[in-house]
This record gives structure tokens, C-alpha cells and sequence, in this order.
DNA sequence: TTGTAGGCGTTATCAA
DNA sequence: TTGATAACGCCTACAA
């Protein structure tokens, strides 16, 4: 294929000036919203840019300001689904402000402990969203204390008053899952554990607990089951499940995918849901839908919690005031997975 | 919350300079790997750079090589899991380059026309990655050509020659597909499509349509129906399969998260899987595994096609040499959701 | 309400 | 092998 042509020169506020008769302060005032200028004079400048077709050069821009607006999004998430939704909300908060978003998915939050506020200087960001898990990394977080860059964070459990944070209750969210299995009749009641690297893992496991001792069951560690957040290890846990001798009548997986990997390892094993076993998801994520029976789930409000996350951040840059902590609610769905325990 | 702390101000070349005796130059050569430079100048430099926190200013640097290093992402696409490898191939092919990845979600790609340019523009991007459909709509494509703005586009139908493309034989796969749950023994295949905005429908379309004209059997229009790559409109669609007098023994839905839809049309009416309908898809992503059973469906090199398309891009924008064309292979994935026709 | 001069941090030129 | 100096395109003083 033939080389790139080259691209005209772009037309600069120089051009523009000339053009349109003006200096470049002028034309600067124009592009700017600046007060002071004759409409005349301004519809002129527009004009001019216009046939010129100009766009100011961001890079001129960013280096006499001293400011890049770039901000990044570092997560390590394995589900689609949040990803997009995280992204979706940081995106939308950004939408026709001057800031930009610069993605970083990270292999795991260990990997990146220490290394995060180097890529960040070396790419120029202004600021920082951390997803879950990464903000519960305490090298990191101080790392970026000490260095002064501006962050927030998203669900983290330690070090809260490190950063502006955004999050929902996982306690009181599992606690609530975990009621409503009870209140079905379930009494032997599994849970499928997150990634042991997300600080979620363990405030859902928590609030599991809570619930159960609140309800007078005991807790069998035998009915504990380890995954990672993915498909893969909600299947190979189920299954590990149906296998055993002690088979549960509900299965609390502490995310929607690990609860749709159960469902499969239920099906293996010809065993209905909700007939023979309940099956519980968290996340409200699309694949909570895709399951049949449609999953009980959790709905966690990623979007928004992404969007209010980068909207303390654009104020933490701004050093406009802005609230510390944000706890946005969650919401029990009961869709078709969960059901009466059998013979109660 | 206290306003952000001021940050120190970041090092620059000057200090680096001064703290290492050198010039200014000379800590530019170092920082470009450029050649001469003595070894013990070079490590003098790279001390004090150390000890200063210096990282380049990539605005400055941006400036003076009249440059951005920013290519855009466009796509408007409903499915997460195919976004997320689309990001995931581009952002791999960039990892450890000098080009950073700008993300655009678009509405729509009628609402996108014309306007492309524009906030490529404005966004100063230096390349665009098109993913589908966008590369299909021919405004778009115009203007990009004429502004002289590089830019590849992944599985685009139309002017083929007006960029570097990669893309897979969608009619092949669709063909392939078909001749699967032909050669199952099946006769009543409903075939549901995309969104119409997409190339991608009328590719699969016909691809169908060749199969079962090749096989001698009628291609039946009560059978075909309409859907938007959407898993609630896989959904919709199953159910109004289902419903009708016509049903069918096979449906083959033009994209996953659609054949997961009908799955739980299935569901809803009693339909056993394979048993009484089999459920074929296109895409081969995360959800096809969730569904049970698992569905036989086409798989697609998503990350791959981005990655190559980021490739040339990047080679375009380099003026190097490229390959015009890039068919990436499709394979078919047989597994639980197709089954014997009934009575077959 | 408008314009002039200076400098932001780099890289490129060219001389040393 | 090195270094002084001039851009790059824009914004912020400061004048006019």
C-alpha cells in the first residue's frame, strides 16, 4: 500500500489571527470564553477558524499550562461486564469536560505495588481513579500520598481517609443475600469466596457470616468454597460442591459470574434450579440475566460509583470542595435462581 | 476534605542538566537513546534524572515534534466482552510504544457521520482503529480519506480499498455454521439477525442463505428474525420463534449474546436443549460458555483483529510498509447447545 | 476591547 | 562527543 500522505500542515492561532485580522490574544479569547470580546470581532475569528478549519494543538495548550488533563483508570478485573460499566461511568462523567481518559488494565494489583506512581508520572496524569482491588494496596496508596497525586478510590476497605472514596456496604449487601437464602428455609447454605486479593472477598464472606449467626445457623467450613472472581473458578467450585457429601440447598457465590459457573455445575449434576438447589449471584452484572433460572443477585451500581469516583477526582484537581465519602446503595434482586429450600 | 496539596513543581531537562554538568542537549540525547554520548556521560545523566524524578514532559515533546502519539478507538458496540478484547488487543499492540490509546464509544454510527473527523481533530488523534460498523458507513470513511487522517477499520464490507482492514470471512463462517446444523439433520433453521447497522448482519444473512440453498432446502422468511446483536433481543426474538406456528428445530442466532437470549426463550417455553431446539451463535465469547448448555458457535479472533488493525496503524502512521488486507481464520466450535434434529 | 512580548519543556540545527 | 540557540503553538502578564 502506498505511504501515508502527508497531512497539510495544520492551521495554528497564527493562521487564524491573520485571517481573520485579529492578534492571537484574540483568537486565544475566543477559544477560550473570554469576556471581552465584540461579537463582531468573535464571529470573524470563527469564521476564519473555521475555513481553516483550526482545532487549538492540545500539546501547546497542556505545556503552557503546565497540565496535561489526563486523567487514568487503573483496575484488574477479570469480568467484562464491570469493566465496561466502570469505564462507561468514568467516560460519561468526562463527557465535554477537558479532561481525557487513559486506560490502564493491570495483570494484578501485587504486580503494579510500587510501580503505579512511576507510570503515572511518566504519562503525565493529573489524577487517578483506582478500581477494586487496587485501592486497597497500602504501598500504593501511600506511594501516591506521598508523591501528591491526586486520587480516589473505588470500594477500598483500608486506609479510608487516604483518599476520596466511592463504594457500597459489602457487608450489609451479603448480609442481606444471606437473609434471604434463610428466610427460603436454606439452612445448609454454601459460599463461594472472591479472589483472596479483593478487599470485597472478605466483607462479603463477613457479612455472610453475620447473617448466619444471626439467624442461629453455624457456620461449616466445609461448605467454603475458594474462586476468583471468574466463570471458570465458580464452575470448578460448584462442581467441588455437587461432588461432596455434604451438599448444600443454596449456593451463595460472592459474584454473578463464580454464581453462573455454579448454575453449570449444577446442571451437570441434573440438578434443578431452583427445585433442587438455590443459587445466588452478586453484581447484577449482565450475566445475571443470561443464566436460566435468571440470577438472585445483588445490584451493585458500578456505573455510578466509576462516575462519582472520577467526579471527586476532577474536584480533588480543581481543590474544589467535595465530600470525602460516598456510599451509594445496593439492591437485592430476587429473580428465578432462588426458591424454597427443598423438603422445608 | 483539606483542598490537594500543591505538588512540588516537576523536575525538567534544565535541572537535570545542571545537576548531571551537561546541556540540556545532551540530556535529550540520553532520554531519546540517541548515539554519541560517552558512557559515563550518559550514566552521570541518568543518575541525576533518578535523583530529580525527572520524566519527560510528553506536552513539550508532543509541541516541538508536531506530534500527538494519541491513535483513537471507535466503536459502538453493545456486547462487553467483545469490547473488552477489541481494548485489550489495541492496548497490547501499544504496550511498551509511544502511543497512548484514546477510547470513543459511540451511540451510533449514523449519529457519529460527519462528525468523526471533527473530534479526531479535536482530540489532536494522530491514527483511528474503526471497529464495527462504523468502517462501513461511508460518510465516515469519506471524510477521513479526504481530511488525510490515517486510520484502519476492522471487518469492514464496503470500500475495501480505502483503508488497511482485517477482517474474517463472515459469509464462510455463517456458511460453516449452517452446514453444522444441516448436516445435524435439521430442515427448520431460523436464522436471527443483528442490528442492520451492521455489515456484519447481511454477511451472516447470506452466508445462511448459501448453506440451505446449497443443501436444496428452501430458505422459509417466517423463519427469519430481526434482533440487534443484543442479548434482550435474542431474547425477544426466541419468544416470538417459539410462540409462532412455524417453530423451529434450530435457531441460529447471528451473534451470542442473542443465542443466549434464545436460550432463555427456550427455557421459558419448556424447550429442552438440545433435545427439542438446537441454539447456535456467532462470536465465541465469554457468554456462550455461560449458557448451559455451552454453545456451539463460531469463534471470532476479536483481540487479534484489533491487535493487527493497532498494527497497521501504527505503520501507516509511520509510513512503512503494510499489508492492505488481513483475513484472520474463523473456526467453528461444536458444543452442547446442537444437537440431532427430532425425528430425525 | 485589543495587541505585544515572554516563556512553558522539548527537540533540531549547526557549530565547536 | 558536546552545547548554545532557535523554534513548536499557546496562554499570561502587561500595555495601549
Amino acid at each position: 500500500m502506498e505511504a501515508a500522505g502527508r497531512q497539510r500542515a495544520r492551521a495554528t492561532i497564527t493562521d487564524v489571527a491573520k485571517r481573520s485580522g485579529t492578534s492571537i490574544k484574540t483568537v486565544s479569547r475566543v477559544f477560550n470564553d473570554e469576556p471581552f470580546v465584540r461579537d463582531g470581532t468573535r464571529e470573524r475569528v470563527l469564521k476564519a477558524a473555521a475555513e481553516l478549519d483550526y482545532h487549538p494543538n492540545m500539546a501547546a495548550r497542556s505545556l503552557v499550562r503546565g497540565r496535561s488533563f489526563l486523567i487514568g483508570l487503573f483496575y484488574e478485573n477479570p469480568s467484562p461486564n464491570y469493566v465496561v460499566d466502570l469505564q462507561t461511568g468514568a467516560l460519561d462523567r468526562l463527557h465535554d469536560e477537558r479532561f481525557r481518559l487513559l486506560l490502564f488494565p493491570c495483570e494484578s494489583a501485587r504486580a503494579m505495588s510500587g510501580k503505579l506512581l512511576q507510570v503515572a508520572r511518566t504519562s503525565g496524569l493529573e489524577g487517578i481513579v483506582l478500581a477494586p482491588p487496587l485501592g486497597d494496596d497500602p504501598r500504593t496508596v501511600a506511594e501516591l500520598r506521598e508523591g501528591r497525586m491526586p486520587f480516589t478510590r473505588i470500594a477500598p476497605t483500608t486506609a479510608l481517609d487516604a483518599s476520596p472514596m466511592v463504594g457500597i456496604d459489602d457487608v450489609a449487601a451479603a448480609q442481606a443475600m444471606t437473609q434471604h437464602l434463610l428466610s427460603l428455609g436454606h439452612r445448609r447454605i454454601a459460599f463461594v469466596q472472591g479472589d483472596p486479593g479483593h478487599a470485597s472477598t472478605g466483607q462479603r464472606l463477613c457479612g455472610f457470616r453475620a447473617a448466619l449467626a444471626e439467624a442461629g445457623v453455624a457456620f461449616e467450613p466445609a461448605l467454603l468454597e475458594q474462586g476468583m472472581y471468574t466463570f471458570e473458578s465458580g464452575l470448578a467450585a460448584g462442581r467441588r460442591l455437587f461432588a461432596g457429601r455434604m451438599r448444600p440447598s443454596a449456593v451463595f457465590a460472592a459474584n454473578d459470574d463464580m454464581a453462573a459457573g455454579v448454575c453449570v455445575a449444577a446442571k451437570e449434576h441434573g440438578l434443578d434450579i431452583p427445585g433442587a438447589v438455590s443459587v445466588a449471584g452478586f453484581d447484577d452484572s449482565l450475566i445475571s440475566r443470561v443464566t436460566w433460572p435468571q440470577l438472585t443477585t445483588i445490584h451493585q451500581p458500578t456505573y455510578d460509583m466509576a462516575h462519582a469516583a472520577t467526579d471527586a477526582l476532577i474536584a480533588l484537581i480543581d481543590g474544589q470542595a467535595h465530600e470525602r465519602a460516598i456510599d451509594l446503595p445496593h439492591r437485592l434482586l430476587v429473580r428465578g435462581s432462588t426458591g424454597l429450600a427443598p423438603q422445608g
